[in-house]
DNA sequence: CTAAGACCCGTACTATGGTACGGAGTCAAG
DNA sequence: CTTGACTCCGTACCATAGTACGGGTCTTAG
């Protein structure tokens, strides 16, 4: 089965119909064949496609971000360095959002293992369990979006 | 040095001081003292909370979710089994970020190693090798945004 | 004392990421 | 061969997350 129309693979993958053609507006779900009436005949790999999109918006990349990413493997005419100085740099914030999660992660964990589970909140020692972490120990002030 | 104005305060944070007044109308940023000109005067905290909103947006809150994760600590009447709750649900959202990410983080190392660095893209294995492992190996297809 | 610069506020504008609408053509089951 | 569901397209609308504007007040260095 290679041939989806809008309607499947929208459910497919989850989103609304006018999602998809937004999608191939912003040049990120290319363009599929038609057939004569006009409708679009998606293959399978979009369902794919368009799930890494969602996953890749879910940990905050903007869909002109995730076109970069996925324009590192389509992109002809570039030079095989230049793909591979970019995938490097991207590898460096896939990292940083991971280290910062780690951070939120950690802070959220002590959070709810500090709670003994019952009183009110003024009584709950969360509150300072919290502070200090929360803030991702600044450390690396400054540098940030030298994309 | 415990008082600063609005304008200091969005330098060492490093965001446009409209951007705290915006975060102070959305519940954000606490509404800080005032002098009796009006002017605000922060608390040197502010900076790491700012900064902390930053981080988290970064890697996919929403400013509706990061709220959410910054009364985790200070709403009182709520008990404290609920906040307990309600944290443990964050760190699953976290770990799932973090899961995606480590995937995207796999996908792009093995791209940026597996091309030579040199030649046109075409010829470059990067194409394939990226295939299949972009799409995040399906796996969890349907249970997102149980939120 | 005064003028530049910071701050106040409300309001308007912008970009991003979709969603909805509605009229027209298409498909497929009965 | 019709009828209801699906698709097409352009355009309009929506929420989120800011950014800019502009007239007025405050502060502070000279």
């Amino acid at each position: 089965m290679d041939n989806m129309k809008t309607g499947e693979l929208a459910r497919r993958a989850g989103v609304n119909v006018e999602t998809l053609r937004f999608y191939e507006r912003k040049g990120l779900l290319p363009e599929p064949p038609r057939r004569e009436s006009g409708y679009r005949e998606y293959p399978e790999e979009s369902v794919r496609l368009i799930r890494f999109i969602k996953r890749a918006q879910e940990v905050g990349f903007s869909l002109g971000e995730v076109r970069e990413l996925l324009t590192l493997r389509v992109e002809p005419g570039t030079s095989c360095t230049e793909v591979r100085r970019r995938a490097e740099q991207k590898v460096e914030d896939v990292r940083q959002k991971i280290a910062d999660l780690k951070k939120i992660e950690r802070a959220l964990t002590k959070l709810a293992g500090t709670c003994t589970g019952r009183g009110p909140v003024s009584d709950c020692p969360i509150l300072e369990s919290l502070d200090g972490e929360l803030a991702l120990s600044e450390g690396s002030t400054g540098r940030r979006k030298a994309t």
